[in-house]
RNA sequence: GCCGGGUUGGCGGAAUCUGGUUUAACGCGCCCGCCUCGAAAGCGGGUGUCCGCAAGGGCAUCCAGGUUCAAAUCCUGGGCCCGGCGCCA
């Protein structure tokens, strides 16, 4: 979320903001916003007052008991204290809900850089990337290529889970593992740590990582407790140092996380049941730093080159988008999508996306650095897939497909599939 | 899951039974200043957060409620940690 002092100070920039976002209803919001901010500082200047007043009758009782003096006069010259500060207070933990209500809601404030523009069609190629290679015969879907070379099983997977699972088996579930890896040793090479998290988060962590809507769409909820199943590890990883100060030193922290993703999907485009694309459930390593605000910039750029290496390694074409105003959603600054190329669609499709969150997250989880000087700050927060393999591994079978039906393995991962060069059909 | 013990600042640790000059004694750490060629020691100040231009004040003893003029302390519910038992990949 926005600070309420940053909004109190910026109202004009914030609502320039929503408007560049298609977000009308909300610029009223703000007026809204400041006014219950204003009466709520008014009233616990109010409440603040007769707490003190409070406090120092309670003194004097104190030390009027000790001379053995009779106190019941004194308190009855306050008994009604306690029931007006019940009541101011009652009033102001409504205006804090409204208040909170707004600010949980209200968008980050948009970099300069991010395109003006409504939904995904606007969204601005930045650079293309890769030689697309020329096929002669008709592509098979990657669901199809993964039933044919045996390395997986849809039909099951419903029977058992139901639509949107899978079962990875053999050379399959190897390459699964190898793109796993492949990314991990890239990350780690370049002084990222690697981290497994917990799977499961609690709802007030979890409201500090992600937008309110995604608790509906995205998340599922463990039945009867307050945890959710994670829908990728940069939740968990966001959520780690929660109401705590870091150190100026021990700053910027990049970790690579790896772990099982689970999502509803609801409201997206139909469960590939045919396939790993859409999916509840896959793997993801993805990328996440904590920095000092001056330099998430810089690493939004450097996370986004690490996630282009890994496709220039696989030799995948991409293009790299910069997502517009009404695509973003409301934690990012700015977003980089990152696309694949599918020779068999003649189409690019999302792999992975980068967002800045500069200090929203932070703001939310009350995540700050120490200065040197002793002075606080949120910190910023990035992150960025590097590989999901769902999506990963309908890159590789579409772009690394032969006309016999068996699939070369991408040079670099042939190392982590203990050699193997090539699937053959069976 | 059951039984028992516990939860106080950056850390150790008092006060909890018997509510009251204890937001926290005592000790350690960290930062700034003085001293010094530099450092240590020593001395002085600081070391959570919110409202406020300031003066000043509020809040903060795991969390949420309650009782009370007053809660670290009493009551209710919940979380977490430790030990024992049970259950179990």
């Amino acid at each position: 979320m926005l600070g309420i002092k940053f909004i109190r100070e910026n109202p004009d920039l914030v609502k320039k903001d929503l408007k560049k976002r298609h977000e009308k209803e909300m610029i009223a919001w703000v007026d809204d916003l400041l006014k219950k901010d204003e009466e709520y500082r008014k009233s616990l200047q109010e409440s603040q007052n007769l707490r003190a007043n409070r406090n120092k009758a309670t003194l004097e009782i104190n030390e009027m008991k000790k001379q053995g003096k009779n106190i019941s006069a004194k308190i009855k010259e306050i008994k009604e204290l306690p029931s007006k500060i019940k009541n101011i207070e009652e009033k102001q933990k409504e205006l804090k809900e409204k208040i909170n209500y707004y600010l949980m809601r209200i968008p980050n404030i948009l970099h300069e850089s991010v395109p003006f523009g409504k939904d995904d069609s606007d969204n601005l190629v930045v650079r293309e990337v890769g030689k697309k290679k020329k096929f002669d015969f008709k592509l098979k879907s990657h669901g199809e290529m993964i039933e044919d070379l045996n390395g997986g099983d849809f039909n099951r997977a419903v029977k058992t889970a139901g639509a949107g699972f899978y079962y990875l088996k053999g050379k399959i579930a190897l390459l699964d593992l190898a793109l796993q890896r492949y990314a991990i040793d890239l990350l780690v090479k370049r002084g990222y740590t690697l981290v497994e998290p917990p799977f499961l988060m609690n709802r007030k962590a979890y409201e500090g990582v992600t937008s309110l809507a995604d608790f509906e769409n995205v998340m599922y909820k463990i039945d009867g407790e307050e945890l959710y199943l994670i829908a990728t590890s940069e939740h968990p990883m966001g959520a780690m140092f929660m109401n705590e100060v870091l150190k100026e030193s021990e700053i910027p922290i990049k970790f690579c996380g790896v772990s099982a993703c689970f999502r509803k999907e609801i409201g997206s485009h139909g469960i590939d049941t045919r396939g790993t694309f859409r999916v509840h459930q896959f793997s993801k390593i993805e990328q996440f730093i904590f920095c000092r605000p001056e330099q998430s910039w810089k690493f939004h750029e450097e996370i986004q080159k690490n996630a282009e290496d890994l496709y220039k390694g696989l030799k995948i074409p991409y293009r790299v988008v910069n997502v517009c105003t009404g695509d973003i959603g409301i934690i990012a600054a700015k977003k980089y999508d990152l696309e694949a190329w599918s020779p068999r669609e003649k189409k690019y499709f999302e792999v992975g996306s980068n967002s800045n969150c500069t200090a929203y997250q932070a703001t939310r989880l009350n995540i700050k650095y120490e200065k040197k000087n002793g002075e606080r700050e949120f910190i910023h927060t990035l992150n960025n897939t590097a590989i999901a393999t769902s999506r990963a591994l309908r890159a590789v079978l579409e772009n690394y497909q032969n006309k016999d039906g068996s699939l070369t393995i991408p040079k670099i991962l042939v190392p982590y599939m203990n050699g193997i060069t090539k699937i053959e059909k069976e």
